[in-house]
DNA sequence: CTTATGACTATGA
DNA sequence: TTCATAGCCATAA
């Protein structure tokens, strides 16, 4: 069987280390569709979650900011979780892609 | 087969 | 700077 879009999506989140945070079009490029970014959102919401092996919460808008009105256990719950990995945030709430963004 | 939806991104005002 | 709109494409019905 091959791995659907989703699992694809799930496969390159996966390799984001802690500490770091990815952009939905930034892994949807590494799994070769740069414009299935929304796609990449979708796959996050049907994701199994961080238990399931994703860390869904490390991604992030291109811009730096976190999807709001979408939590793992309630609001601010992803920077939370964010934060405690060590991502660098800025003060507009936003994640500092230049410092905390996923580079090689 | 077509239509509708959406955890996005780029562009314009 | 923020806000609004268009385009993009996979998945579900």
């Amino acid at each position: 069987m091959e791995p659907s879009f989703f699992e694809r999506a799930w496969d390159v989140v996966r390799q984001v280390p802690p500490g770091r945070v990815a952009s939905y079009g930034q892994v949807a490029l590494v799994m070769g569709a740069p414009r299935c970014a929304r796609q990449v959102g979708y796959a996050m919401h049907a994701s199994p979650g961080v238990a399931g092996g994703v860390p869904c919460h490390r991604v992030v808008f291109a811009d730096g900011s976190l999807c709001r009105g979408f939590a793992f256990g309630g609001p601010g719950e992803q920077r939370r979780m964010l934060e405690d990995e060590g991502v660098a945030f800025l003060p507009d709430g936003r994640v500092d892609l230049g410092m905390s963004g996923w580079e090689v």
